[in-house]
DNA sequence: CAGCATCCCGACTGATACTG
DNA sequence: CAGTATCAGTCGGGATGCTG
């Protein structure tokens, strides 16, 4: 909903200005630095998370469903590593440390949220056309 | 809004750990979806680059630097089965073949510019933490 | 040109056990 | 609590060779 999309005419003359990286001087312009965190599915649920506000590690750990504390770590290692995340220890007696967005983590909620938006948008949409798909080529593992 | 959860479900016991979707609530509702898709780096150049216009197979694995032939295959067929492109085969001699958005795949190039404004605006600053935080945890590697 | 079929290696991940 | 260390299994993805 809070997605205003602004009709783009599909496919025919389309590619108003989509313009990236103006020039094909670098490959792919840093698309990919961001699509590297951005595209990990558990990045996204655990900036998702901090965007409610600073959490500890098994705070996210519990409010993320499925996660390995293995992959919770590395995550928030990258994350932090990118400085979208800022860990801080308390040296208290049972060791605490909690994380929270940087303000260039949290300029991403904003994507993400759009993203979601667009999800829940068209989630319905895709399923219709994976199921569409599935059935007019049967025995096609396209994942 | 949309992204705004409560946090926490912890639920001490089995409990229901697939929640209805009915509210946006819970970061899995969809997002995974999408991001299954959007967050491929090969999805999304080529998203990029369809955005500009119909492009034929070859056309596409050139313009996309890097990408293998079989990559390139996978991700056509993947978008094209999520409904965001759209494949036509023209039975000329040499078998030529040309995908071009979908308009929900159109509706889907907004965001992606916007990733990769973002990501050309952090750019810089993603390097920089990196470098900073390299030097500050030497013989870490995190990827 | 536009693909499909194979082989194959290394990275990603989960499970498990141990530490400060 | 908040990790680190290890090991094993899966699979993404590149390289190569072959159709239509």
């Amino acid at each position: 909903m809070s997605l205003t999309h602004t009709g783009v005419t599909p496919g025919t003359a389309g590619a108003a200005e989509l313009e990236p990286c103006g020039q094909p001087d670098h490959p792919d312009c840093g698309i990919r630095d961001v699509l590297d965190r951005v595209g990990d599915k558990w990045s996204v649920l655990v900036i998702v998370e901090l965007a409610h506000g600073p959490r500890r590690f098994r705070q996210l750990q519990r409010a993320i469903d499925g996660i390995s504390q293995r992959m919770l770590t590395l995550t928030v290692r990258r994350l932090e590593r990118d400085g979208l995340v800022l860990r801080t220890v308390y040296p208290t007696v049972p060791a605490q440390v909690d994380y929270r967005l940087t303000e260039t983590g949290a300029s991403l909620t904003h994507l993400v949220k759009a993203l979601a938006d667009w999800s829940l948008e068209h989630r319905a949409g895709i399923a219709r056309a994976r199921e569409s798909y599935d059935s007019d080529h049967p025995g096609n593992e396209i994942r």
